[in-house]
DNA sequence: TGTGTAAGTAAGTGACTACTTGCATCTCAC
DNA sequence: GTGAGATGCAAGTAGTCACTTACTTACACA
């Protein structure tokens, strides 16, 4: 790693624990064992700095790619789930500074929701393909589950070091029940759907 | 409402689009219309101010109760899960500040998970009270299926103001078709049990 | 050996921040 | 009408912040 990049990743460290206004040139300076002024002759001012280091970070993404041609829902959504789950974990504290700072840094929170996006529009399509296949026994918005499925899991990586007690344990099988949970909202076990015309119809209205 | 309210919602106010080190003394006596130096006067010092407001602020959750003996499910629970929605909508902005200040400032955020927590229990209550009933065919874990109602709910809430796309239309049906994807989960259909013994059989290895 | 580049040191600038002091003014119960 | 308590105004203090200037050091390469 050269010197821009273990700066940028200290900025980035910094920005995790401070915010953007704690976010002081001197405590990434430090942080990167760097001086000061280096900052400024690399990136120019601070802002610059700090959009470069929140492009350098949603780089690094790489969650799990969802099948087109749904398989082994199960298997394959669980999978998806825990590396989504992973994913905001390990972020969550900079992911908690970039949303609270949306009102003033618009820009940078723009940045931020390029993996969210990215990720319900994968996991929308891969809903879709499930319902086209039949392999869902109820009709349902792709749109609603999707967001469920995220919400659920963006939520626990967001909430549970504050709350614990609130959120299902042990924490490794979180994303596993919520995915077999909305599993079972939409009506996929184990691959096969388990339908009856009955249920179909009667909750037709929810179709949108 | 007196001075001290007056300045107690403006800090607030201020709090909420600009954070805790945003939220300087000028701007929030600007805001309360009020001498910068009367602050100090009546709190002693910003800190105390901001420890103040949150407090004050955190006395006005009034969220719907469920009942403690479920009798017409879809409708308590869409009841509750739009009174819950409502509730975080218009605190969007200072649960997301709250949020982003948990590393460094513990105490304030601790005051504001009071309101989640309570709500938990409270879900969890009737789910369980629900399942006793028979009024849900499959088995399921209380905890993650509130943690699920919840989270939707919370994603929602603080997300679809940055991504309007990735969550379901129009916003004010949200809460009800989280709920409804929810009590299809559990197998709760229109206030009564759509049982098949072959269901719950197959998907008693969830059960916690 | 000479030159260019990236880095460091020292010192400082102007703006802003929380907070203080001293004094004038207003309101209102008594 | 008077005194007390709340409020305002003007000025200032010590500290921090982003950022600058002027100069020095270390090293790669030709």
């Amino acid at each position: 790693m050269n010197r821009r990049d273990e700066i940028l990743t200290a900025a980035a460290g910094v920005f995790a624990q401070h915010g953007f206004r704690g976010s002081t040139t001197r405590r990434i300076a430090d942080a990167a064992g760097v001086n000061e002024i280096t900052l400024f002759r690399q990136f120019g001012s601070k802002e610059a700095l700090m959009r470069e280091a929140m492009k350098h970070l949603s780089e690094s993404a790489g969650l799990t790619a969802l099948p087109k041609v749904p398989g082994d829902p199960e298997a394959e959504l669980t999978g998806w789930s825990e590396s989504f789950i992973q994913h905001l974990r390990l972020r969550s504290s900079i992911i908690r500074k970039t949303m609270g700072e949306i009102e003033e840094r618009p820009e940078m929170s723009q940045c931020a929701s390029y993996v969210p996006t990215q990720a319900s529009n994968d996991l929308c399509l891969y809903l879709t393909a499930l319902k086209e296949q039949g392999k869902a026994a109820e009709e349902f918005d792709p749109k609603t589950a999707a967001a469920m499925l995220m919400g659920s899991i963006f939520a626990d990586a967001m909430g549970r070091e504050m709350m614990p007690d609130v959120y299902p344990q042990p924490a490794e099988k979180a994303a596993y029940m919520y995915t077999r949970l909305l599993l079972r909202a939409i009506g996929v076990e184990n691959g096969s759907p388990k339908a009856t015309s009955k249920q179909t119809k009667r909750t037709k209205q929810l179709s949108s």
